[in-house]
RNA sequence: GCCCACAUAGCUCAGUCGGUAGAGCAUUUCCAUGGUAAGGAAAAGGUCACCAGUUCGAUUCUGGUUGUGGGCUCCA
């Protein structure tokens, strides 16, 4: 008899010989629809496993993440079986499930055919067949050799090097349903059936093992749900996600746009550097407030620089060199070495710590041309940095203020869910553990003192220091990685950087690098899909257009504008010789926060007729009073 | 950088089985003088990304270059 206990406390008795199913049929039959795998004692199992042992038991369904995992895994199998049956010659290397990218799972496959995106639809069909088919999935324990040899025979020559690959000692189960077997850790699906509605959402190459030398094998990524709502939801989110693309954003509002002769070096246009400039006054405003001071540093430095930092040892694929009067010369992908040149032009008092360097620096990386990607993924970027020194025993309430900092601006930009993770030590890394653990614990106490949690991200920290990375999610629902906190203790000791400390004598600072947007341009990217372009008032590139109902009040709209101007409302008026309903229609698709419209009333009286986008009322209302709402919106 | 796809007017896209191209929108001009999501007409606009090759002839076929898009860590 065994005993097991659900997460709720609830205990129930179960025998040796009852599978699980049996147990959830007979405990919880409300599970028995839903129930893909269980998790006991932490370690998943099949369905159709046998109790072998007492202890916590947790049934998985798609509404928990593992759950998810093992919905998609088998997803996958169902994609390779389909693959299998429309291309016998098909060779399956691995189908796992994924976090990032543009399915949920993926098959890789070696096949000399070309599968085509026209393809895909035949292959979605075939697994709907398959999951109407309701085929069982059983698991079976293989020996070795008899795996090998048996997948050889099939034709699986990948499979039969995993296999060979599998370390010693580990178990190796195969999964069949139906004509299709698998090698898998598993657990899956207790029967095709369990699965629901697919689509195949991109098709690609990869190589086996990721290695450009290796056999290049084709990807096919698909996502899947129980219910074909939840697909076609999903699939009305991937569109959204498309209706909000930066890139088309940009180019329908004339904020940016990329050319030929700068590849992955944006160019913005007026409105876009409207609101670059109002993202680095705002940081500016708030790095004052906070008790920053903000210095420039130049694009361009020698090599020696680079070669103290560690940079020409750790990061010279990505850097822009010249040689300047036989000289060579670095342009430069971080700003902390030029921060801590200025840092070194006096000596520092104790009493001048902590000092917060904040710089809105422009850094140039040779990322790879593949990589690319409108103003998410770009070689030139302006990044909102600050560089932090302080004394050992100042590093928690400066991390605790970065942090503080950063979430306040997040807010700002209505990205209410964050979440935060610490990176800690990397395999590759310097300073001792002691100093290690002093650094993780000073960013754990700060998160935890602001009431945050924190995943971890184990050896994930940079090789100079841990750090605390910040997500955020938008307005549709995706995360974001925008800004760091990261704790440095190799650049103070490569640069000699030092301080008079209370006993007369040299000491060394500590180092905090944070960033808040991160990346400018990354961050503009991201809010323009956010807002889908309509931007709040006070960052708006254009605030107000004032339209016209006939040529008649262009004088009027041109006083407008400057009365406008004066009280530091950003307009542009539309005189063009178009009716009205043409010139709304125009307001609208450029997403201006606010219309004005004046016509022969209007004009008359000094008043405006106030329409807001996206409501379909206007008010007729003094001049004064407009400005004075708009004033105070702006200030928020 | 690697793989696949794509590159035609400012934008979105047709088209040419090899005989140098077209639409809608935008632009300009004219008419209409208008009240909250497209009034009408006309004009102008292209070395069909770039460089070679094949051909009597290449925007079209072939190769290369550049750029753009989707991928390229997830692990049986």
């Amino acid at each position: 008899m065994m005993v097991l206990t659900l997460p709720d406390g609830k205990q129930l008795n179960a025998e040796a010989s009852q599978t699980y199913s049996d147990v959830i049929a007979q405990h919880l039959p409300f599970l028995t629809k839903k129930a893909l795998a269980v998790k006991v004692n932490g370690e998943e199992f099949d369905l159709s496993r046998t109790v072998d042992q007492s202890g916590n038991l947790e049934v998985l369904t798609f509404d928990s993440e593992e759950g998810k995992e093992v919905f998609w895994h088998s997803s996958a199998h169902v994609l390779a079986q389909a693959i299998k049956r429309i291309y016998p010659r098909a060779e399956l290397t691995f189908g796992p499930v994924i976090k990032n990218g543009p399915g949920f799972f993926y098959y890789d496959i070696y096949l000399e055919d070309k599968i085509s995106e026209d393809d895909l639809p035949r292959l979605e069909e075939e697994m709907q067949k398959i999951v109407q088919e309701k085929l069982p999935v059983s698991r079976e324990v293989y020996e070795r050799s008899k795996a090998i040899e048996e997948f050889k025979a099939m034709g699986e020559n990948f499979k039969a090097q995993i296999i060979a690959e599998i370390p010693e000692g580990q178990t190796i189960s195969v999964y069949k349903q139906g004509d299709f077997q698998d090698l898998c850790r598993g657990p899956h699906v207790p029967n095709t059936g369990s699965l629901g509605h697919f689509k195949l959402t991109a098709i690609s190459g990869a190589y086996w093992k990721g290695d450009t030398a290796n056999p290049q094998l084709q990807r096919i990524y698909g996502i899947s749900f129980p219910d074909k709502k939840q697909l076609t939801a999903h699939l009305d989110l991937l569109e959204e996600a498309k209706r909000r693309d930066h890139r088309k954003i940009g180019r329908e509002l004339d904020l940016f746009s990329f050319q030929e002769e700068g590849p992955g070096f944006p160019f913005y246009h007026n409105k876009g550097s409207i609101l670059f400039n109002n993202l680095s006054a705002y940081i500016r405003e708030q790095c004052t407030l906070r008790g920053y001071e903000e210095i420039r540093t130049p694009i361009m430095l020698s090599d020696e620089l680079w070669v103290r930092s560690g940079h020409m040892a750790n990061f010279k694929e990505n850097m822009y060199f010249s040689t300047v009067d036989n000289r060579g010369f670095a342009i430069k992908p971080m700003n902390c070495p030029g921060s801590n040149l200025v840092y070194k032009t006096k000596m520092r008092s104790y009493r001048d710590l902590p000092l917060r360097q904040a710089e809105l620096g422009t850094v140039h990386r040779h990322e790879l041309s593949g990589v690319l990607h409108g103003l998410f993924r770009v070689r030139s970027f302006t990044q909102d940095d600050a560089h932090i020194y302080c004394t050992a025993e100042q590093l928690e309430d400066e991390i605790q203020g970065a942090i503080e900092f950063t979430t306040d601006v997040y807010k700002k930009f209505g990205f209410n869910e964050i979440n935060t993770f610490i990176a800690t030590r990397p395999e590759k890394a310097m300073g001792s553990d002691e100093v290690w653990e002093k650094a993780t614990n000073g960013l754990i106490n700060a998160l935890t003192r602001k009431g945050l949690t924190y995943g971890i991200k184990e050896g994930e920290g940079a090789f100079y220091g841990p750090k605390i990375e910040f997500n955020v999610k938008d307005s549709i629902g995706r995360n974001w990685q925008l800004g760091t906190i990261q704790v440095d203790f190799s650049l103070p000791d490569r640069f000699e950087l030092e301080y008079i400390a209370e006993d007369g004598k040299k000491h060394r600072p500590v180092m905090i690098h944070r960033a808040i947007l991160g990346s400018l341009e990354r961050f503009l990217g991201i809010i323009i899909e956010h807002y889908e372009g309509k931007f709040p008032l006070w960052i708006a590139p254009v605030q107000v257009r004032i339209l016209t109902v006939t040529p008649a009040q262009e004088a009027y709209a041109q006083e407008l504008k400057k009365i406008f101007l004066k009280a530091g409302i950003r307009s542009e008026a539309d005189t063009s010789n178009e009716k009205i309903g043409y010139k709304i229609r125009e307001w609208t698709s450029q997403k201006i926060n606010y219309a004005v419209v004046i016509g022969a009333k209007e004009a008359e009286e000094s008043k405006v007729a106030l329409r807001k986008l996206g409501e379909q009322e206007s008010e007729t209302i003094s001049v004064d009073e407009f400005i004075s709402r708009l004033q105070s919106e702006i200030a928020g």
